[in-house]
DNA sequence: CGGCATCCGAGTAGATACTG
DNA sequence: CAGTATCTACTCGGATGCCG
């Protein structure tokens, strides 16, 4: 019944949209053969930036220009020192964010998105945007199935 | 020196774009207090979408309109039962796929997106499109970082 | 301050076998 | 056919301690 709601609520998606998907995914998935699916390129690339830490991380470096580990660590609650150090390798070697070091006493580390980054930080915006429209009817609609097991 | 090709062979962000962004940003942020951020919605609905099956099983549910379980599982290279049955309950209780069984012997049970899950599809599709226009030069650049480490 | 090395525990994925 | 059950293996996250 909650997925009634859900149609209800959300703007209608009409048949037209249907189809330009549809047309969308044809090319898609006629440059993408069988083999190429193993190491898919998208779900490659997708899977590194859109982990829960990685999101966060650069919503916040497109909030404040730039960062010191520590900065981003507290704003980034219950991140360890591993995973936001890891993160960040991960996310300067796929060139979303820029590392700067001014080696100081004490040293000083300067993270910033990237023009690349910023590209991706407009999608992710755009995702975000659709999300927070509809996370309360999701989570809604995830409770009341969950009860009814 | 692969950043640099990057910036170059991106079109360029503007100025204006940043700006636009940045005030989205504030908008959000504004909005989300400290507290929330431990139990993020955004973080917390994105997370079980965007895990590596579960993009492929939508975008093959919207090139796809029905699929069976074994069709699924064909099509999605390399996933095990355990794991397409345990996404396809996730993805049904927070209403991107709808379920249909039919009470035949052998049974038959019909996945297909729901209107919601095309909503999301068509996000997606968008996320995609940019993935696949840089994803090479930001496996290049992956490698050419790898190599110098 | 920034971050790497190490260890440990929990959760998760995969393979296989089995059932309504 | 559409899953569940079970077991194992392995990865990943968190905590801690150390170093430039």
């Amino acid at each position: 019944m909650f997925k009634l709601l859900l149609s209800i609520i959300m703007e209608t998606i009409t048949e037209n949209q249907k189809l330009r998907v549809a047309k969308k995914l044809k090319k898609m998935f006629g440059h993408m053969d069988r083999r190429q699916m193993d190491h898919c390129p998208i779900r490659d690339v997708m899977a590194l930036a859109t982990d829960k830490w990685s999101i966060l991380i650069i919503l916040y470096l497109g909030y404040y220009p730039v960062m010191r580990f520590n900065y981003i660590k507290k704003r980034v609650l219950g991140i360890s020192n591993k995973v936001l150090s890891e993160r960040l390798k991960v996310l300067e070697a796929d060139g979303y964010v820029s590392r700067k070091l001014y080696p100081e006493v004490p040293i000083r580390v300067e993270y910033a998105l990237t023009d690349f980054g910023h590209s991706y930080l407009n999608k992710l915006i755009d995702l975000t945007e659709w999300v927070t429209q509809y996370s309360d009817v999701i989570i809604q609609s995830r409770k009341s199935i969950k009860a009814s097991l």
